[in-house]
DNA sequence: ACTTTGACTTCGG
DNA sequence: TCCGAAGCCAAAG
């Protein structure tokens, strides 16, 4: 399951960003925010784009030296900062919306 | 097995 | 706008 949010987290494109709740719910967890969270913090290392995913209103909620790494790394793919902020008007990712795989598709 | 904490979210004052 | 409390799931002590 923390493996789901890892795979969610790693759908999300350059340039774009997800709140924790989104990438869980994407996910198939509504609610498992901290999951999120702790699955990044557990394969951290892993090539999982982890700086793509901030706090609700694109608040960088990583204490100390990470948060600012994650805000540097950001940046350098284009993403703009509104202060101590970011730009989710324009970077905001909206995961595809998960369908019942049941004999439809298309 | 139980308690505490955590890279969270949302509402209220 | 900032601070605090409750809800939530999983891992560590």
């Amino acid at each position: 399951m923390l493996d789901d949010l890892r795979i969610t987290v790693r759908k999300i494109p350059r340039g774009k960003v997800a709140t924790y709740g989104q990438v869980a719910t994407a996910s198939g967890y509504p609610g498992a925010a901290r999951q999120v969270a702790w699955a990044l913090h557990s394969s951290s290392g892993m090539g999982l784009p982890w700086h793509r995913v901030v706090g609700a209103g694109g608040h960088i909620r990583l204490p100390g030296h990470l948060g600012m790494e994650q805000r540097f790394r950001l940046e350098m793919e284009g993403i703009r900062f509104r202060g101590q902020r970011i730009d989710m008007a324009a970077h905001e990712f909206q995961f595809a919306a998960k369908r019942k795989r049941k004999a439809s598709r298309r």
